[in-house]
DNA sequence: AGTCTGTCAACGGTCGACAGTTGGGAGCAG
DNA sequence: CTGCTCCCAACTGTCGACCGTTGACAGACT
């Protein structure tokens, strides 16, 4: 399923300096410089410029004047990540039961098998794998092309921010899922766009309680 | 207010590109080479890359197996271009009503009053550019960085599709906007939304006219 | 002190070249 | 004819270097 053929410098870097970003080992504000980061990783600048350009296209680094800067990924910075997302996921919710067929769906249901097989063996990276694929299939069963791009960068920003917070409990985590499938499957739109309201607020709060710990740290 | 420093190599192509491809000039599914792309605009491949880029992050072109083809603007494709950006622009419409003062609409005000300038000398290009700002607006009203982020990628795009269509009757465009500006300071969001989503169904049978124009020329 | 201006180091934009990979066709086998 | 293999040409990824621009700081002027 996950690509393994190897990954081009530009998008290895790019995933190391997003997660330094998002974790703040990188602090905001800080001078994003070609010539110090191909040093650093032993590159030249060509597979860091295109690093950089995906940063900024995720919000992770803005331009100003010319230059780049690293952004904060603060708790307002979440909040609004989460509104934004909200209104791309219900839409996918939307669409996808309009438009997905039952076996669509049987395809979402496997994955949510993989999630209770993650959770028998306590694979907690496995299942935050899923559990982007899980969301992600909404956005391809909505059938729609623009939607499934608006949600890319996002996803790597997100799958950040789940690893992060590494979900205690996986069990009920699992079960969730599967009740939020359920609904959907139903066909009731008003119901799943709650239910992605409830699940996204939750998940919003354990990534707040962790954004908090590594505030909390770094001023230690 | 328009920036008009020396825009980047990489700049200048990505928007021709932009043109090009929207226009049908590049048929879908081309092969984008970038050398063949370097030699055609007597640059070397580096200001190309950096445009294929920022056509591959809007959505012009798609990366099969390392390269890059052309995609199509066809009429489904603006069908989804609206959908999305229905979604984005209506919780900006949401939250800039929450969040925007009265001197932030003020400033919307003056937009329009540009459109009705451009509207008496009859500049059409002017007025492009206004309805862009116009739009655009609203999602640096809501006050949340990434709906503008989000916005940006298609901002190009339906700036494109706006001056393909160029509007016929600019005095009504005109007042088409001040009205929608007015209920949107009523500060009546259901009715907001629901005059954005009339707007945009709107411009989208102006954009799906002029497609339709741009493909039966083709196939003539 | 505050502002303007000249200077210099830092940095991004661009270039041409090399190397590893990929796609597609020629040639062979069934 | 169809399917497979091998091979070449076409490309992309990566590199190091050059050059014009930008930003920051020092010194001159008010």
């Amino acid at each position: 399923m996950s690509e393994l053929r190897p990954l081009a410098m530009g998008d290895q870097i790019a995933h190391r300096l997003r997660v330094e970003i998002i974790r703040g080992v990188i602090p905001p504000g800080t001078h994003l410089a070609e010539d110090s980061l191909a040093a650093r990783f032993d590159v030249s600048r060509g597979p860091v410029r295109d690093a950089l350009r995906q940063l900024e296209v995720e919000g992770l680094a803005e331009d100003r004047r010319k230059r780049l800067y690293a952004r904060a990924m603060d708790l307002r910075d979440v909040e609004e990540l989460y509104v934004v997302r909200e209104a791309l996921e219900s839409l996918a919710i939307r669409l996808a039961i309009q438009n997905a067929s039952a076996s669509d769906w049987d395809r979402v249901q496997r994955i949510v098998d993989g999630m209770s097989a993650a959770a028998s063996s306590d694979d907690g990276e496995r299942f935050a794998e899923l559990d982007m694929e899980f969301h992600t299939s909404f956005y391809t069963n909505s059938q729609n092309r623009r939607l499934v791009d608006a949600w890319r960068p996002y996803q790597r920003i997100f799958a950040i921010l789940f690893e992060l917070s590494d979900t205690s409990d996986i069990a009920s985590a699992t079960e969730d899922h599967q009740g939020f499938l359920d609904v959907i499957r139903t066909g009731d739109v008003d119901a799943a766009v709650h239910r992605l309201r409830l699940h996204l607020t939750l998940a919003k709060g354990h990534v707040r309680d962790v954004l908090r710990g590594l505030a909390a740290g770094s001023t230690a």
